[in-house]
DNA sequence: TGTACATCAGTGAACGCGCGTTCACTGATGTAC
DNA sequence: TGTACATCAGTGAACGCGCGTTCACTGATGTAC
């Protein structure tokens, strides 16, 4: 081998990674391959030794980013006092900084839309990966059953993701501020 | 003249109406110019006798499917009881009609992160569209004060949007409909 | 140990294609005289 | 009223461009003997 025996695997983490973040900034048609691939410090053509399509990238940096997330709002919550875990959550997810930086922020909140427009094979699998997201963040929110948590985290969940979606549409970065923090008090404030 | 007199105004309004469905099904960048023309009985050739750019039917477009929202929630708020209107709303947008006919429902939830990242021209234009939407929303929603109907609407239009931008990211229709009641319910019931 | 060959991640030119935009043209109807 | 010309919404071929994908090639290192 004329590389390290994981350097294969290495590099293919790397071009996921990378590409996670210009997805997430630019839209899952806005980076072409060779764009993708320079952000990694390689050239077009190598592309096709990690992946089939450019699709399969889109659906493995979806996925990665969905992980990022996670463990950032994980994080988040074992911070705080284990009651008030969530309410970390919502601060960390609707701050101004994962608002105002896309290529770092929520996957969800950042393609929703074009998700819900990619072939169904695409669908399934980016599906089982937020599906897998909200078991993971469950134990965290507050409530007696695992209904009332199920309920409570897509009530949540949903909120934040079109608080951040409304406010990047907003040209003026005050006016994007007044809207996460009115659903940020609201919904911390509220239950 | 060779047409009516009102001939080109007719035909302006009727591929931007046209145009406003495909956007929101298939994205911003999602048809082509002939396609948008073709949906009109037209060819793409006579595009610029009506639009400088395709970017301009764009905004179009949105401004005239956020028209579109505002008289459809209008319309349901009016059916209902007075202090109800607001929830009638929120049936209305949560429907499962709403949310498997993309074409035909709120542009926001169907398109917003790729008004995030059009032009600063073209986002101005759209948000100021967005925050008329507000204004003319804001006598419907329950509250004391302007600025508690202000919250109110932020609160429950986020929340919404995050509904509907998420269940369409799943290809189940059942999982969408299960995700669409649960959180109206909640909605309804919260306040 | 030395030599011939195999492997394979990565390169960069080339492909066919669809796109937004341009442009010479059409043809029905208006206006000038 | 009749004729010559102007107008302009709409047509369809053509443009240059960027894209995803293919492919012959490179070159460093492995393996066979």
């Amino acid at each position: 081998m004329r590389y390290e025996a994981d350097h294969k695997a290495k590099i293919h983490r790397k071009i996921v990674r990378n590409a996670s973040r210009q997805l997430r900034a630019k839209g899952l048609n806005g980076p072409a391959v060779s764009t993708l691939m320079r952000a990694s410090g390689l050239t077009h053509g190598g592309f096709y030794r990690h992946f089939g399509t450019r699709d399969d990238l889109v659906v493995e940096a979806i996925e990665e980013s969905l992980q990022e997330l996670r463990d950032k709002l994980v994080t988040a919550a074992k911070a705080a006092k284990p009651e008030e875990g969530w309410k970390e959550m919502v601060r960390t997810y609707l701050s101004l900084e994962s608002c105002d930086g896309a290529e770092e922020g929520c996957p969800i909140a950042a393609l929703a839309p074009e998700i819900a427009r990619t072939s169904p094979a695409l669908k399934q699998r980016i599906s089982k990966a937020i599906l897998k997201l909200r078991e993971e963040l469950l134990p965290f929110m507050p409530g007696k059953t695992p209904e009332e948590k199920a309920g409570t985290f897509l009530a949540l969940f949903s909120s934040m993701v079109g608080t951040i979606a409304i406010a990047r549409t907003m040209p003026e970065q005050a006016v994007r501020e007044r809207i996460l923090n009115t659903v940020r008090d609201r919904l911390i404030a509220d239950r």
